[in-house]
DNA sequence: AAAGAACTTGCAATCGTTTGCGAGTGCGTT
DNA sequence: AACGCACTCGCAAACGATTGCAAGTTCTTT
């Protein structure tokens, strides 16, 4: 197999001149006359001459390889940034090597590794749950590989990010729920030490404490998946601890929720509202529809690769952080204002 | 930046030896002394040393790189295929090169450019739904790259393929509908060059003829995607064609379709069944809960990239067709056997 | 004491491409 | 007739790593 594709010193050797010669004809080099550009280009043409990128990389330093590290590759979220990047890159003559982690520290650092033998040009990164210990990451930058985070950053890692505005949009729906009547609500939440999660809970609780509702620790709730949520509400209508508004971390949670009110015959949203956090298509299709915060994941993707590509290309060191912004999509398990 | 990784060259002019007993004694060669090897591996960890994957790919003509070409990454489907891929890939030690065709036939064809000049070691590849012509693919085998087709394969060319039976599976669920008492069913499909989509319909098809329902292809309409599914429910209602079961040729599909008969308040399944297909996540957030047909799209990719990668390393030349099975997933949306 | 064996290590070519520099030809000018 | 200048093109080194072969050193053996 791997027949061999066709090299500069085959055409070189067929049309007996040498390899440097094919080179320049094939970009306009002014050097070379034009009968021989015109052979060479033809005979390119002909036997589907593709020049070697992997060569090239040798020879320029540089891969055209974006790295990407994301939880999951399966999760609506993440496979949006994922498209945004890759358009992008795509456009920018850069090709995109994916990695997951699966929530597993191990993983994510075997990644680092694997990204940086392959010599990218630099990575985008959104880090796992769990970590805690960010040197792999501070090791990468060291080589002068550039990463930029998005969504799930690192706490004290001077890079670059791009991220939403998680605090005031949990504001912004809490106090939706607010005003739509709410007066007992809760929080389903993330993991504390996901800076995500925790703005989207302080967020929650500062909504609530300007509208001078009463906020204490026992109103938030872990539970970031579809089965969490699901078992929680059933939990608290068994222990008849059911308010009648849940804002949840993401809509898995939210779909969760609605699911075990369905089943529980409480109706959406004239005994409980439940407003969601991304906009993935779930929200869409729930029943009823999920009102959520609009998590533009396909901006979030392109704006970093615009971001890597410039930090490859100009290699300025100055750090950003893009903030995208988020709006507040009202559907049917609220209710209107 | 870029402030250069470390060479096997920087260790050799370090240690004041030549850079062929660095490359020796790191990988434990026995013509070099313990002390030479001691100190080499010594300051080949301290300096983090890794190896140019890059240069190895270029010595070695392989790439260790597979790469992949799916219509969108944004799909349930589609990203739970390539979550399979890179379990596997990431096991044996190859990376995934991601890139979406979004359906257009010039997309695809640039995507296998790039990965033909990005050297990969091998495809694998779900077509787009338009594209009739298959030569860019025939190209590519010719140079000695093999591809893995999946899900979507491409008639007429003779290489390895992981699919599922579509048909057999179509007419699984066609007739379960049929043995839960449906008498008036239509099949909401996809176009008819897929393979997979005119394979579902000839499943429902026969699965009608068998049971002594007639069939025409009346009863049969275009419809492959939320919106699509939406609106032609809505149609039907209107002009009073609606059916007491529908077959879709995906989730999404019905899922659209379950929507609108939920704004119509038409009950499903008391008066209508809706059969999807695929099993995503969405069949379980649906309301009802969609019953439909596992693919298993985590293993197709696990086996595509099992066959890919034994025939790159093992050079053999018979292609195989490997059949994933399916089965039913009886949830809410039908009725009880 | 000289010769060969055993043990270490370095040289150079290779993978495909680019590029500075040198070299060869042919032409026009003085 | 001799010189210089365009115009073409090839040589060789470089990118990082591997590897067959040659070469160097040290030690043992006769």
């Amino acid at each position: 197999m791997k027949s061999h594709q066709v090299t500069i010193k085959d055409i070189a050797k067929i049309l007996d001149i040498s390899a440097s010669t094919v080179s320049r004809a094939l970009k306009d080099h002014p050097d070379i006359s034009i009968e021989t550009k015109n052979k060479v280009k033809e005979l390119a043409e002909k036997l589907k001459y593709k020049p070697n990128a992997i060569a090239l990389s040798l020879q320029s330093n540089k891969s055209h390889i974006i790295g990407i590290i994301v939880p999951q590759i399966v999760n609506h979220f993440f496979s949006t940034v994922i498209s945004g990047i890759e358009e992008l890159a795509a456009e920018k003559g850069y090709n995109i090597i994916i990695t997951q982690s699966n929530e597993s520290q191990k993983k994510e650092l075997a990644n680092c590794q694997t990204l940086l033998s392959g010599r990218v040009d630099g990575m985008i990164v959104s880090r796992t749950k769990n970590t805690e210990n960010f040197d792999h990451f501070r090791n990468i930058l060291s080589t002068g590989t550039p990463i930029v985070f998005f969504d799930r950053t690192c706490h004290g890692i001077k890079t670059d990010k791009v991220i939403i505005d998680d605090y005031k949009a949990a504001y912004d729906a809490t106090e939706y729920l607010i005003k739509t009547g709410c007066k007992n609500l809760l929080h389903f939440a993330g993991p504390e030490n996901l800076k995500i999660s925790s703005k989207r809970m302080w967020g929650f609780a500062d909504a609530l404490k300007r509208n001078n509702i009463f906020f204490n620790e026992e109103m938030v709730y872990y539970a970031d998946n579809f089965s969490k949520g699901y078992n929680l509400t059933f939990e608290l209508y068994k222990s008849n601890h059911l308010p009648d508004g849940i804002f949840t971390v993401n809509d898995m949670t939210a779909a969760g929720t609605l699911s075990a009110l369905n089943e529980l015959k409480i109706k959406v949203p004239d005994e409980i509202s439940v407003f969601g956090f991304t906009n993935g298509i779930i929200s869409q299709i729930t029943s009823p529809s999920l009102s959520t915060v609009e998590q533009n994941g396909y901006l979030m993707g392109y704006s970093a690769a615009e971001i890597l590509i410039n930090k490859i290309e100009n290699e300025t060191t100055d750090t950003i952080s893009k903030i995208i912004p988020t709006k507040l999509i009202i559907r049917n398990s609220t209710k209107k204002l």
